[in-house]
DNA sequence: GGGGCACGATAACAATTGTTAACAAATAAC
DNA sequence: GTTATTTGTTAACAATTGTTATCGTGCCCC
Protein backbone atom coordinates (compact mmCIF):
# COMPACT_ATOMS: atom_id res chain seq x y z
CA UNK A 1 0.00 0.00 0.00
CA UNK A 2 1.35 3.61 -1.33
CA UNK A 3 0.30 6.41 1.34
CA UNK A 4 0.68 9.62 0.28
CA UNK A 5 -1.87 12.30 1.37
CA UNK A 6 -0.39 16.11 1.32
CA UNK A 7 -0.89 19.18 1.83
CA UNK A 8 0.33 21.54 -0.45
CA UNK A 9 2.51 24.57 1.52
CA UNK A 10 0.59 27.68 1.96
CA UNK A 11 -0.31 29.77 -1.30
CA UNK A 12 -2.21 32.69 -2.27
CA UNK A 13 -4.87 30.75 -3.84
CA UNK A 14 -6.64 34.17 -4.62
CA UNK A 15 -4.41 35.10 -7.45
CA UNK A 16 -5.19 31.68 -8.93
CA UNK A 17 -9.03 31.87 -9.18
CA UNK A 18 -9.10 31.79 -12.81
CA UNK A 19 -8.11 27.71 -12.22
CA UNK A 20 -9.12 27.20 -9.26
CA UNK A 21 -12.93 26.80 -7.88
CA UNK A 22 -14.60 27.55 -4.40
CA UNK A 23 -16.82 25.36 -3.21
CA UNK A 24 -18.89 24.37 0.06
CA UNK A 25 -20.02 21.95 1.43
CA UNK A 26 -21.51 20.42 4.79
CA UNK A 27 -20.15 18.20 7.42
CA UNK A 28 -19.79 14.85 6.60
CA UNK A 29 -19.35 14.87 3.14
CA UNK A 30 -17.22 12.72 0.52
CA UNK A 31 -14.74 14.36 -1.61
CA UNK A 32 -12.99 11.63 -2.39
CA UNK A 33 -14.31 7.94 -2.18
CA UNK A 34 -11.78 4.78 -1.49
CA UNK A 35 -11.64 3.06 -4.92
CA UNK A 36 -12.13 6.27 -6.82
CA UNK A 37 -9.69 7.77 -9.24
CA UNK A 38 -8.87 10.92 -7.79
CA UNK A 39 -9.49 13.68 -10.29
CA UNK A 40 -9.33 17.07 -8.08
CA UNK A 41 -7.11 18.05 -5.04
CA UNK A 42 -8.33 20.46 -2.38
CA UNK A 43 -7.57 23.41 -0.30
CA UNK A 44 -9.23 24.19 2.91
CA UNK A 45 -10.16 27.37 3.14
CA UNK A 46 -12.62 27.43 5.98
CA UNK A 47 -13.30 24.22 8.42
CA UNK A 48 -11.72 20.51 8.80
CA UNK A 49 -11.41 17.09 6.45
CA UNK A 50 -10.62 13.75 7.48
CA UNK A 51 -8.60 10.79 5.68
CA UNK A 52 -9.73 7.30 6.28
CA UNK A 53 -9.75 3.79 5.12
CA UNK A 54 -12.19 1.17 5.39
CA UNK A 55 -10.56 -1.94 7.18
CA UNK A 56 -12.74 -4.97 8.41
CA UNK A 57 -15.82 -2.36 8.23
CA UNK A 58 -14.23 -0.18 10.34
CA UNK A 59 -13.04 3.43 9.55
CA UNK A 60 -9.85 3.89 10.81
CA UNK A 61 -8.93 7.81 10.32
CA UNK A 62 -5.34 8.45 9.82
CA UNK A 63 -5.12 12.21 9.19
CA UNK A 64 -6.62 15.43 9.74
CA UNK A 65 -6.79 18.75 7.64
CA UNK A 66 -7.58 21.96 8.91
CA UNK A 67 -7.16 25.74 7.19
CA UNK A 68 -4.57 26.19 5.06
CA UNK A 69 -3.76 22.95 4.43
CA UNK A 70 -4.20 21.12 1.00
CA UNK A 71 -5.06 17.44 0.39
CA UNK A 72 -5.53 14.80 -2.30
CA UNK A 73 -4.39 11.29 -2.67
CA UNK A 74 -1.18 12.24 -4.78
CA UNK A 75 -0.50 8.85 -6.13
CA UNK A 76 -4.34 8.29 -7.69
CA UNK A 77 -4.24 11.62 -8.90
CA UNK A 78 -0.86 10.81 -10.38
CA UNK A 79 -1.15 7.31 -11.92
CA UNK A 80 -4.77 7.36 -12.25
CA UNK A 81 -5.71 4.31 -10.18
CA UNK A 82 -8.56 4.17 -7.27
CA UNK A 83 -7.50 5.82 -4.22
CA UNK A 84 -6.74 3.50 -1.07
CA UNK A 85 -8.48 5.93 1.45
CA UNK A 86 -11.53 8.62 1.86
CA UNK A 87 -11.27 11.74 2.35
CA UNK A 88 -14.34 13.49 3.74
CA UNK A 89 -15.54 16.66 5.55
CA UNK A 90 -15.98 16.62 9.59
CA UNK A 91 -17.16 20.59 9.58
CA UNK A 92 -18.95 22.14 7.43
CA UNK A 93 -16.36 23.85 4.97
CA UNK A 94 -15.60 26.05 2.26
CA UNK A 95 -12.45 24.52 -0.27
CA UNK A 96 -10.47 25.64 -3.21
CA UNK A 97 -10.95 23.13 -5.81
CA UNK A 98 -8.53 22.17 -8.33
CA UNK A 99 -9.03 19.50 -10.84
CA UNK A 100 -5.45 17.65 -11.95
CA UNK A 101 -5.81 19.72 -15.63
CA UNK A 102 -5.23 22.79 -13.85
CA UNK A 103 -2.70 21.76 -11.55
CA UNK A 104 -0.81 20.99 -13.92
CA UNK A 105 -1.02 24.53 -15.53
CA UNK A 106 -0.10 26.02 -12.01
CA UNK A 107 2.40 24.08 -11.27
CA UNK A 108 4.18 24.99 -14.06
CA UNK A 109 2.97 29.06 -13.09
CA UNK A 110 4.72 28.79 -9.66
CA UNK A 111 8.36 29.48 -9.31
CA UNK A 112 10.29 27.02 -7.31
CA UNK A 113 7.83 24.80 -6.95
CA UNK A 114 10.11 21.27 -6.98
CA UNK A 115 11.92 23.07 -3.88
CA UNK A 116 8.14 23.50 -2.45
CA UNK A 117 7.59 19.89 -3.13
CA UNK A 118 10.97 18.72 -1.60
CA UNK A 119 10.30 20.52 1.70
CA UNK A 120 6.93 19.58 1.73
CA UNK A 121 7.89 15.58 1.71
CA UNK A 122 10.38 16.09 3.58
CA UNK A 123 7.95 17.49 6.65
CA UNK A 124 5.51 14.99 5.80
CA UNK A 125 8.24 12.07 6.35
CA UNK A 126 9.44 13.96 9.65
CA UNK A 127 5.98 14.16 10.90
CA UNK A 128 5.11 10.82 9.71
CA UNK A 129 8.42 9.00 11.58
CA UNK A 130 7.52 10.99 14.99
CA UNK A 131 4.25 9.36 15.04
CA UNK A 132 5.46 6.22 14.60
CA UNK A 133 8.03 6.53 16.89
CA UNK A 134 5.15 8.03 19.33
CA UNK A 135 3.27 4.97 19.09
CA UNK A 136 6.37 2.44 19.78
CA UNK A 137 7.25 4.89 23.23
CA UNK A 138 4.14 5.80 24.47
CA UNK A 139 0.90 4.14 25.75
CA UNK A 140 -2.16 5.50 24.56
CA UNK A 141 -3.00 7.21 27.34
CA UNK A 142 0.60 9.26 26.47
CA UNK A 143 -0.23 9.84 23.15
CA UNK A 144 -3.87 11.55 23.96
CA UNK A 145 -1.48 13.22 26.39
CA UNK A 146 0.97 14.67 23.68
CA UNK A 147 -1.98 15.07 21.21
CA UNK A 148 -3.40 17.35 23.57
CA UNK A 149 -0.03 19.20 23.82
CA UNK A 150 0.99 19.14 20.14
CA UNK A 151 -2.53 19.88 18.11
CA UNK A 152 -4.77 21.08 20.64
CA UNK A 153 -6.57 22.14 17.64
CA UNK A 154 -7.73 18.32 16.65
CA UNK A 155 -9.11 17.43 20.70
CA UNK A 156 -10.96 20.83 19.81
CA UNK A 157 -12.29 20.61 16.81
CA UNK A 158 -12.39 16.39 15.69
CA UNK A 159 -15.12 14.48 17.35
CA UNK A 160 -13.77 11.87 19.53
CA UNK A 161 -14.03 8.54 17.78
CA UNK A 162 -12.19 9.97 15.23
CA UNK A 163 -9.46 11.33 17.18
CA UNK A 164 -9.92 7.62 19.39
CA UNK A 165 -9.00 5.55 15.57
CA UNK A 166 -6.22 8.10 15.53
CA UNK A 167 -4.70 7.41 18.37
CA UNK A 168 -5.36 3.20 17.80
CA UNK A 169 -7.51 3.01 20.20
CA UNK A 170 -11.63 2.42 20.81
CA UNK A 171 -13.90 4.92 21.22
CA UNK A 172 -14.67 3.41 24.40
CA UNK A 173 -10.88 3.53 25.53
CA UNK A 174 -10.72 6.58 24.91
CA UNK A 175 -13.74 7.78 27.09
CA UNK A 176 -11.93 5.58 29.88
CA UNK A 177 -8.74 7.95 29.27
CA UNK A 178 -10.35 10.99 29.60
CA UNK A 179 -12.55 10.33 32.48
CA UNK A 180 -9.32 9.27 34.72
CA UNK A 181 -6.94 12.13 34.03
CA UNK A 182 -10.57 14.18 34.60
CA UNK A 183 -9.98 12.33 37.69
CA UNK A 184 -6.77 12.88 38.60
CA UNK A 185 -6.73 16.58 37.84
CA UNK A 186 -9.23 16.74 40.79
CA UNK B 1 11.83 15.91 17.58
CA UNK B 2 13.23 15.00 13.99
CA UNK B 3 13.97 11.92 12.64
CA UNK B 4 15.88 10.93 9.98
CA UNK B 5 18.16 8.10 9.66
CA UNK B 6 18.43 7.62 5.74
CA UNK B 7 19.51 4.60 3.77
CA UNK B 8 21.34 6.08 0.68
CA UNK B 9 20.44 4.32 -2.48
CA UNK B 10 22.43 1.52 -3.56
CA UNK B 11 25.94 2.95 -5.27
CA UNK B 12 28.88 0.82 -6.45
CA UNK B 13 31.22 2.08 -3.56
CA UNK B 14 34.25 0.26 -4.75
CA UNK B 15 34.64 2.18 -7.08
CA UNK B 16 34.71 5.68 -4.66
CA UNK B 17 37.04 3.41 -2.37
CA UNK B 18 39.43 6.74 -2.26
CA UNK B 19 36.74 8.11 -0.47
CA UNK B 20 35.05 5.91 1.96
CA UNK B 21 36.75 3.66 4.65
CA UNK B 22 36.37 -0.26 5.16
CA UNK B 23 35.73 -1.33 9.03
CA UNK B 24 34.79 -4.56 10.79
CA UNK B 25 33.29 -4.27 14.32
CA UNK B 26 32.12 -7.18 16.75
CA UNK B 27 28.69 -7.34 17.55
CA UNK B 28 26.70 -4.66 19.84
CA UNK B 29 29.36 -1.54 19.14
CA UNK B 30 28.07 1.44 19.11
CA UNK B 31 28.75 3.68 15.93
CA UNK B 32 27.34 6.73 17.00
CA UNK B 33 25.60 7.77 20.44
CA UNK B 34 23.09 9.47 21.33
CA UNK B 35 24.31 13.26 22.27
CA UNK B 36 27.36 13.25 19.70
CA UNK B 37 27.46 14.94 16.80
CA UNK B 38 27.25 12.84 13.63
CA UNK B 39 30.86 13.32 11.34
CA UNK B 40 30.19 9.96 9.69
CA UNK B 41 27.87 8.18 7.37
CA UNK B 42 27.93 3.66 7.01
CA UNK B 43 27.09 1.80 4.64
CA UNK B 44 26.50 -1.92 5.22
CA UNK B 45 28.68 -3.97 3.85
CA UNK B 46 27.83 -7.31 5.72
CA UNK B 47 25.79 -7.89 8.91
CA UNK B 48 23.37 -5.44 10.44
CA UNK B 49 22.34 -2.38 12.44
CA UNK B 50 19.79 -1.39 14.78
CA UNK B 51 19.11 2.67 15.77
CA UNK B 52 17.42 3.14 18.79
CA UNK B 53 17.35 5.96 21.53
CA UNK B 54 16.88 6.45 25.47
CA UNK B 55 13.42 6.79 26.93
CA UNK B 56 13.24 6.74 30.51
CA UNK B 57 16.06 4.71 31.29
CA UNK B 58 14.83 1.68 28.43
CA UNK B 59 15.88 1.31 24.59
CA UNK B 60 13.35 2.32 22.13
CA UNK B 61 14.49 0.70 18.66
CA UNK B 62 12.98 2.02 15.89
CA UNK B 63 14.78 0.95 12.65
CA UNK B 64 17.08 -1.78 11.74
CA UNK B 65 19.45 -1.70 8.54
CA UNK B 66 20.91 -4.89 6.19
CA UNK B 67 23.61 -5.22 3.60
CA UNK B 68 23.17 -2.49 1.18
CA UNK B 69 21.85 0.21 3.10
CA UNK B 70 23.45 3.32 4.34
CA UNK B 71 22.50 5.06 7.65
CA UNK B 72 23.21 8.32 9.15
CA UNK B 73 21.77 10.88 11.18
CA UNK B 74 20.86 13.19 8.64
CA UNK B 75 20.28 16.18 10.73
CA UNK B 76 22.77 16.36 12.99
CA UNK B 77 25.28 15.22 9.83
CA UNK B 78 23.84 18.46 8.15
CA UNK B 79 23.20 20.94 11.33
CA UNK B 80 26.35 19.53 13.55
CA UNK B 81 24.04 19.12 16.20
CA UNK B 82 23.66 16.73 18.78
CA UNK B 83 22.16 13.29 17.60
CA UNK B 84 18.54 12.28 19.21
CA UNK B 85 19.64 8.47 18.62
CA UNK B 86 22.43 5.66 18.51
CA UNK B 87 23.53 3.72 15.80
CA UNK B 88 24.78 0.40 16.91
CA UNK B 89 25.43 -2.95 15.52
CA UNK B 90 23.65 -6.27 16.09
CA UNK B 91 25.65 -8.73 14.38
CA UNK B 92 29.63 -8.62 13.53
CA UNK B 93 29.34 -5.97 10.55
CA UNK B 94 31.74 -4.78 8.12
CA UNK B 95 30.94 -1.15 7.07
CA UNK B 96 32.19 1.67 4.77
CA UNK B 97 33.05 4.53 6.17
CA UNK B 98 32.39 8.26 5.10
CA UNK B 99 33.09 11.26 6.59
CA UNK B 100 31.43 14.37 6.44
CA UNK B 101 33.77 15.79 4.26
CA UNK B 102 34.22 13.36 1.64
CA UNK B 103 30.58 12.78 1.34
CA UNK B 104 30.51 15.93 0.07
CA UNK B 105 32.86 15.46 -2.52
CA UNK B 106 30.94 12.09 -2.98
CA UNK B 107 27.86 13.84 -3.81
CA UNK B 108 29.38 16.32 -6.42
CA UNK B 109 30.63 13.01 -8.05
CA UNK B 110 27.54 11.66 -8.51
CA UNK B 111 25.67 11.97 -11.41
CA UNK B 112 21.69 12.62 -10.47
CA UNK B 113 22.41 12.71 -6.66
CA UNK B 114 19.45 15.32 -6.22
CA UNK B 115 16.90 12.81 -8.06
CA UNK B 116 18.36 9.83 -5.81
CA UNK B 117 18.25 11.98 -2.59
CA UNK B 118 14.02 12.87 -3.72
CA UNK B 119 13.08 9.19 -4.58
CA UNK B 120 15.03 7.94 -1.01
CA UNK B 121 13.04 11.06 0.93
CA UNK B 122 9.88 9.60 -0.70
CA UNK B 123 9.97 6.37 -0.26
CA UNK B 124 11.24 6.56 3.18
CA UNK B 125 7.71 9.28 3.55
CA UNK B 126 5.59 6.02 2.46
CA UNK B 127 7.65 3.35 4.73
CA UNK B 128 7.08 5.76 7.80
CA UNK B 129 3.40 6.24 6.38
CA UNK B 130 2.47 2.39 6.93
CA UNK B 131 4.23 1.64 9.94
CA UNK B 132 1.88 4.22 11.31
CA UNK B 133 -0.77 3.25 9.60
CA UNK B 134 -0.42 -0.64 10.70
CA UNK B 135 0.06 0.67 14.14
CA UNK B 136 -4.02 2.07 14.75
CA UNK B 137 -5.08 -0.59 12.54
CA UNK B 138 -3.42 -3.77 13.82
CA UNK B 139 -2.91 -5.26 17.50
CA UNK B 140 0.58 -6.39 18.79
CA UNK B 141 0.03 -10.01 17.13
CA UNK B 142 -1.16 -8.60 13.57
CA UNK B 143 1.82 -6.49 13.16
CA UNK B 144 3.81 -9.36 13.94
CA UNK B 145 2.32 -11.52 11.04
CA UNK B 146 2.57 -8.68 9.16
CA UNK B 147 6.39 -8.17 9.93
CA UNK B 148 6.81 -11.79 9.33
CA UNK B 149 5.10 -11.94 6.39
CA UNK B 150 6.90 -8.69 5.09
CA UNK B 151 10.24 -8.25 6.34
CA UNK B 152 11.18 -12.49 7.02
CA UNK B 153 14.87 -11.51 7.81
CA UNK B 154 13.96 -9.04 10.66
CA UNK B 155 12.44 -11.77 12.29
CA UNK B 156 15.30 -14.23 11.54
CA UNK B 157 18.34 -12.07 12.47
CA UNK B 158 17.50 -9.35 14.98
CA UNK B 159 17.08 -10.46 18.39
CA UNK B 160 13.42 -10.97 19.63
CA UNK B 161 13.48 -7.69 22.41
CA UNK B 162 14.78 -5.64 19.54
CA UNK B 163 11.86 -6.92 17.57
CA UNK B 164 9.35 -6.24 20.47
CA UNK B 165 10.19 -2.83 20.82
CA UNK B 166 10.09 -2.16 17.16
CA UNK B 167 6.97 -3.69 17.71
CA UNK B 168 5.63 -1.55 20.55
CA UNK B 169 5.53 -3.98 23.03
CA UNK B 170 7.19 -5.80 25.80
CA UNK B 171 9.72 -8.63 24.68
CA UNK B 172 7.22 -10.54 27.02
CA UNK B 173 4.05 -9.98 25.74
CA UNK B 174 6.24 -11.22 21.85
CA UNK B 175 7.30 -14.40 23.65
CA UNK B 176 3.48 -15.07 24.35
CA UNK B 177 2.43 -13.89 21.32
CA UNK B 178 5.14 -16.32 19.39
CA UNK B 179 3.83 -19.18 21.90
CA UNK B 180 0.09 -18.71 21.07
CA UNK B 181 0.76 -18.33 17.55
CA UNK B 182 3.03 -21.95 17.42
CA UNK B 183 0.23 -23.29 19.88
CA UNK B 184 -2.62 -22.52 17.12
CA UNK B 185 -0.32 -23.65 14.06
CA UNK B 186 0.09 -27.65 15.51
C1' DG C 1 36.02 -24.81 32.26
C1' DG C 2 34.15 -21.39 35.27
C1' DG C 3 31.86 -16.94 35.57
C1' DG C 4 29.39 -13.47 33.72
C1' DC C 5 26.25 -11.75 30.30
C1' DA C 6 22.72 -11.74 26.73
C1' DC C 7 18.65 -13.83 25.40
C1' DG C 8 14.30 -16.07 25.69
C1' DA C 9 10.41 -18.77 28.02
C1' DT C 10 7.21 -18.95 31.59
C1' DA C 11 4.46 -17.88 35.81
C1' DA C 12 1.67 -14.85 38.76
C1' DC C 13 -0.57 -10.82 39.35
C1' DA C 14 -1.96 -5.97 38.22
C1' DA C 15 -3.44 -2.83 34.87
C1' DT C 16 -5.16 -1.73 30.56
C1' DT C 17 -7.77 -2.44 26.50
C1' DG C 18 -11.37 -4.61 23.62
C1' DT C 19 -16.20 -5.94 23.17
C1' DT C 20 -20.94 -5.49 23.68
C1' DA C 21 -24.74 -3.23 25.33
C1' DA C 22 -27.54 0.24 27.49
C1' DC C 23 -28.31 4.87 28.18
C1' DA C 24 -27.78 10.24 27.85
C1' DA C 25 -26.97 14.31 25.42
C1' DA C 26 -26.28 16.95 21.52
C1' DT C 27 -27.10 17.72 16.76
C1' DA C 28 -29.32 17.39 12.40
C1' DA C 29 -33.40 16.35 9.63
C1' DC C 30 -38.16 16.64 8.75
C1' DG D 1 -41.32 20.56 17.83
C1' DT D 2 -40.72 15.97 17.13
C1' DT D 3 -37.95 12.33 15.31
C1' DA D 4 -33.55 10.28 13.80
C1' DT D 5 -28.79 10.25 13.85
C1' DT D 6 -24.51 11.06 15.80
C1' DT D 7 -21.65 11.30 19.61
C1' DG D 8 -20.04 10.25 24.20
C1' DT D 9 -20.28 7.85 28.85
C1' DT D 10 -20.57 3.98 31.69
C1' DA D 11 -20.95 -0.95 33.09
C1' DA D 12 -19.70 -5.83 32.88
C1' DC D 13 -16.93 -9.18 31.25
C1' DA D 14 -13.25 -11.27 28.30
C1' DA D 15 -8.84 -10.85 26.40
C1' DT D 16 -4.55 -8.83 26.09
C1' DT D 17 -0.61 -6.51 27.76
C1' DG D 18 2.59 -4.77 31.34
C1' DT D 19 5.38 -5.82 35.39
C1' DT D 20 8.34 -8.44 38.10
C1' DA D 21 10.63 -12.41 38.99
C1' DT D 22 12.63 -16.98 38.22
C1' DC D 23 14.80 -20.26 35.41
C1' DG D 24 17.41 -22.27 31.55
C1' DT D 25 20.36 -21.97 27.58
C1' DG D 26 23.96 -20.46 24.87
C1' DC D 27 27.81 -17.53 24.21
C1' DC D 28 31.96 -14.90 24.95
C1' DC D 29 35.84 -13.78 27.70
C1' DC D 30 39.38 -14.59 30.87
Amino acid sequence: MRNDTSSVSTLNWEQYSHLVEEVSVPARTVLLREGDVATNAYFVKKGCLRVWFNNDGKDVTFQFFFEDQGVSSIESFRSGKPSLFSIESIEPSTLWVISKINLDVLIREIPGYQELMQDHILQRMNHYARLFMSHIKHNPEERYLELMAESPHIIRRVPQHYVASYLGITPVSLSRIRNKLMRQKK
